[in-house]
RNA sequence: GCCUUCUUAGCCCAAUCGGUAGAGGCGCUUGUCUUAGGAACAAGUAAGUGUAAGUUCGAAUCUUACAGAAGGCACCA
């Protein structure tokens, strides 16, 4: 009987669909593992074969862990709320909601033909209302909250009303500020507080609620209509899309990720995660220590500048202070006579775009305010100029700048001829007059009570000295932002707010789902409202006795218009699958408990600075809110590598519609001109004397074109499908070599584009799942990004028909029940040992050589013995599932190969009677000597030293030292 | 500019603790089978580890510098 895959595979994910082969149990004697996929957005395009690598990964580890005794929850869903379902209910008037199920039931028939094991039981989608309604109740806790640096986490925000309450809010100095919003509160008193109305209450505490409504600068994609966050843009541009972002104030919704960058930092430390990644949240967190300082205005009394500096050491060369554009006192300091120039200038430069400011970085642009600052420490006066390098979003959008140590300051200083001091002596040779010197080390000089010192204690006792003068203190800025939550969009979750009388509240948890309402177009409105203002009869009306009044009602509050991120959703999926159908909680806290964190986490690095952020930031706030017992959402976490594509290329002479073979095309490039005469002796040949003639007469030009990869295999172009793949190649002529068109290529991204995309339901049609699924294994390690090249399939695929020859090796199913043989046994043990280590250490590719060692052997040992064909059969298993079944069901099992225990392998079949000793003289191999297994390191070096060919090599000298590794080699120094 | 990771046969990749560089697959060559092509089966084929230096009895593996590739961060004070 052949290997017949389609039939094998279809039947057998039929039967794991209907017997619900792999649904987690919550709880039970098992250990548990968790292993989960990041959630893919389901697109228009389906899957190609890149995406299913992690899948696979996961799959595999899945599988292993529950023939290892675990209780295994292995769940997939969708994040299905997206720009992309929106942009498309933009041109079509289609609604989202159709295309989105469109896409997911795409989505689903593919996956579902990959054999993976999946609990489709606990599948999520974060826009449906009976997920997002959990979303938005998570929203609500958040709004309800602060962050209290006294307990250091998060409380419910009565807490923080107990405090205004007792203690009033002393201002800038007061030990409960998180953020930077709360700075430019007025300080007010306990008895203040209790005055406040209702209105001015809401927005005090709107400035420490943890999802708070501000004013603040944000990134506006005018093309696509909405605000981003930082993480969504690209090089200036918005990552989807590519259009240009804006600066803008705005009024939006945030959420204050700042107040946990410390603990996002710290929690680092403990986590599973690559080192690169790890960086990446680090760079993007962007602690940095320094102090910060106070400058006092000339001419203004009681105005000062705040700056933030790492550099307090330098605090004597300060030859100017910048401020950005944007910064609050621009128009206070000024002068008259020059407003005219900074109006032009700060107008100038608040209006360019993300893009032009990041490619303009090295113009230096700035302008005098005319008013000028008292040096605190030596007296000087000092001008305050206004400069784009100065960021208005970090530190106190300010900077003290030192011209002599600062890359920056110093080409401004020099553009502007500001005159400026060095304080700082290098450690070695430096030429002042063409770069400053911005290394942390040398002495401190005109420096005052510094000089003298090295700069790591200078900073020090400069932080000491700006405490005692009250001028300042010592700070930690980070660099990340308070993270946007609200989009001008219509596909996303309502964000469950009102406002009555200007005053935001939030929903009760039974008003919840806020359901998204239905809109006429997904456009903004006339008046610049997102789309959800277009919604008929959508607004909110007080509850009476626990019910929504029937009938007329005579209180109408506006909902709030903008709806949340696409990181809200994803940023608490996990739980959810631990509970996937609770109506009264987001999931209950039994179950939390039980499944805790997640044990493996796989998915493409492209989320390291967004979704896995806020996963974590979400995380800790639910663990300080109570809701949860874990700090941090997944214990390991591996990226997967890309798979990228491979585009092939034809080459055609212009104006005669020939294509020519690689070869001669590589030819042309190396040998120009001269080429044509070998190219012409062929066309002569292959395509006649007319054609011939026609091409003696035209200019050899010759262009590269995309050709579909799927009329490519091992570079040869398959000649009747290319010709069949368009009207005008119906006529081409092909100049082959050697009988056969060879295709150029290159590596690029997997895109329509290029005509490069690979379906995974091709590969599965043509070699089966299992097929596929080793295949991607095999192509090298997991974490390494490798372009999708076909030219090894065959090779997978013959090792799984190989397996198959071993039970059907006479041409119907024959295995014996034979003693298997030393060899036989030794084959396997070896084979189960490396699988499991290879799996332990997510080397998936060597495993899939090492099965193909495995078989080989047995194939030449002519091995059908069921002792040693069961236990291969569960070890490839996870790898191939659906071969393994179908082949354990052959062997007489009436359950499931997905159930049955990991073999344990034996060492003692693995140890050998005799190690053969390499010889080596001064490390250089010289022959090879075998000796009993059980000779301990004494014996060996001593038959090592009588043997004969020691003596012949030694050649009556004495070795200076004899290296003796047990069971490995000898080395002889001398 | 800074940070992280990588570089081994024609190609994809192994070598897990510093211990004989090579297991596997592709390709290629030859043979068997086949109506031919293809497929299948069998046998064979190749590098000294990007470059230079160092540590070591011994280096693909550790250290340093350089080159190349991929990714991340970036007027962040």
């Amino acid at each position: 009987m052949e290997y017949n895959f389609r039939e094998i595979e279809t039947a057998w994910q039929a039967y794991w669909a209907t017997h619900k082969t792999f649904a987690a149990k919550d709880g039970g004697d098992k250990p548990k593992y968790y292993v989960l996929d990041m959630f893919p957005y389901p697109s228009g395009a389906g899957l190609h074969v890149g995406h299913p690598l992690g899948y696979i990964a996961s799959d595999i580890i899945a599988r292993y862990k529950r023939h290892k005794g675990f209780n295994v929850l292995h769940p997939m869903g969708y994040d299905s709320f997206g720009l992309p379902a929106e942009q498309y209910a933009i041109q079509t008037g289609q609604h989202p909601k159709i295309t989105t199920e469109q896409n997911i039931a795409r989505y689903r028939e593919q996956l579902d033909k990959i054999g993976f094991s999946f609990d489709w039981d606990r599948e999520v989608r974060t826009s449906d209302p009976e997920y997002y309604k959990w979303t938005q109740w998570i929203f609500i806790q958040i709004f309800n909250s602060w962050y209290n640096p006294r307990t250091d986490k998060a409380e419910h925000i009565d807490t923080l009303i107990h405090i205004f309450n007792t203690e009033g809010f002393k201002g800038t100095t007061h030990d409960i500020l998180t953020g930077d919003i709360e700075k430019d509160l007025i300080a007010f008193t306990a008895e203040e507080w209790k005055q406040f109305d209702e209105k001015k209450r809401s927005d005090v505490l709107m400035n420490f609620r943890l999802a708070y409504l501000g004013e603040s600068f944000v990134n506006w994609c005018p093309a696509l209509g909405t605000v981003l966050a930082n993480d969504e843009i690209k090089d200036g541009v918005s990552e989807r899309g590519g259009h240009p972002v804006e600066r803008k104030m705005m009024k939006q919704w945030s959420m204050r990720i700042t107040a946990y960058a410390q603990r996002l930092l710290d929690g680092l430390e403990e986590l599973d995660w690559t080192d690169s990644l790890k960086e990446a949240q680090r760079n993007w967190i962007g602690r940095s220590e320094g102090s910060s300082m106070k400058f006092k205005v000339d001419g203004h009394q009681g105005t000062f500048i705040e700056v933030f500096t790492t550099r307090p050491d330098t605090v004597y060369g300060v030859a100017y202070v910048a401020i950005a554009p944007e910064h609050e006192l621009v128009s206070l300091l000024t002068k008259e006579d020059r407003r005219a120039e900074v109006d032009d200038y700060v107008t100038k430069a608040k209006n360019r775009s993300e893009r032009e400011r990041q490619a303009d970085v090295n113009k230096i642009t700035g302008v005098y305010t005319g008013t000028d600052f008292i040096h605190p420490l030596t007296g000087e006066v000092l001008p305050v100029w206004i400069a784009d390098y100065v960021l208005a979003g970090y530190g106190t959008g300010a900077v003290m700048a030192v011209p002599a140590h600062d890359e920056r300051d110093y080409k401004f200083a020099r553009h502007f001829e500001i005159p400026f001091t060095q304080v700082i002596e290098p450690t070695r040779e430096h030429d002042f007059s063409k770069e400053p010197w911005t290394e942390k080390e040398g002495t401190m000089k005109n420096s005052m009570a510094l000089n003298g010192l090295e700069v790591k204690e200078a900073i020090k006792k400069a932080i000491e000295e700006i405490e005692k003068e009250g001028l300042g203190k010592g700070k930690v800025n980070y660099r990340l932002r308070d993270a946007v939550f609200g989009r001008q969009r219509y596909w996303g979750e309502p964000i469950p707010v009102y406002y009555k009388n200007d005053i935001p509240y939030v929903l009760e948890e039974s008003e919840l789902p806020l359901v998204l309402p239905e809109v006429d177009k997904y456009l903004p409105t006339e008046d610049g409202e997102p789309p959800l203002a277009r919604a008929k009869d959508w607004f909110y009306s007080p509850l009476e006795g626990g019910a929504r009044r029937a009938g007329d009602v005579t209180e109408k509050y506006p909902y709030e218009y903008s709806t949340m991120p696409g990181w809200a959703g994803s940023s608490w999926y996990f739980l959810r699958y631990m509970d996937a159908h609770n109506n009264g909680k987001f999931a209950d806290k039994q179950l939390m408990d039980y499944w805790k964190q997640v044990d493996l986490y796989i998915g493409g690095s492209e989320h390291a600075t967004g979704h896995l952020l806020y996963v974590r930031f979400w995380t800790k706030i639910l663990k300080d809110l109570g809701f949860i017992g874990i700090d941090e959402p997944a214990k390991k976490l591996i990226n997967q590598g890309m798979i990228q594509g491979r585009s092939s290329y034809v080459y055609r002479v212009e104006g005669l519609n020939l294509f020519i073979s690689k070869g001669y095309y590589d030819l042309i490039v190396k040998e120009g001109a001269i080429a044509r005469e070998t190219i012409a002796e062929q066309i002569e040949k292959q395509l006649g004397d007319e054609f011939y003639s026609k091409f003696k007469t035209t200019a050899l030009s010759v262009s590269t074109h995309n050709v579909d990869v799927n009329f490519v295999e091992n570079d040869i172009l398959d000649t009747e499908k290319f010709k069949n793949w368009r009207d005008d190649l119906k006529t081409a002529k092909l100049l082959l070599e050697d009988g056969k068109y060879i295709c150029g290529y290159e590596v690029t991204k997997m895109s329509k584009r290029w005509y490069n995309v690979v379906n995974p339901d091709d590969i599965c049609e043509k070699y089966g799942a299992d097929t596929l699924r080793l295949y991607e294994m095999f192509l090298g390690p997991l974490e390494q990004s490798k372009p999708w090249n076909t030219n090894g399939i065959t090779g997978v695929h013959g090792f799984l028909k190989k397996l198959w020859k071993l039970f059907y090796g006479s041409g119907s199913f024959a295995v014996s029940n034979d003693e298997p043989t030393k060899g036989e046994l030794k084959t396997l043990h070896k084979t189960i040992k490396k699988i499991t280590e290879d799996i332990e250490r997510f080397s998936f590719n060597t495993s899939v050589s090492n099965f193909m060692i495995c078989v080989n052997e047995l194939t030449d040992a002519k091995c059908n013995k069921r002792a040693v064909l069961e236990p291969l059969l569960i070890c490839l298993s996870p790898y191939a599932p659906h071969i393994t079944e179908e082949l354990w069901k052959q062997l007489g099992h009436h359950e499931s190969i997905a159930l049955a225990p990991f073999p344990d392998f034996n060492e003692a079949y693995l140890v050998d009677d005799a190690i053969n000793y390499p010889v080596s003289f001064n490390g250089k191999v010289k022959f090879n000597l075998e000796l009993p297994a059980t000779l301990t390191v004494e014996e060996v070096e001593a038959e090592v030293r009588k043997n004969e060919n020691t003596l012949k090599f030694l050649d009556g000298k004495e070795p200076k030292r004899i290296v003796v590794v047990h069971k490995r080699i000898v080395n002889m120094v001398v």
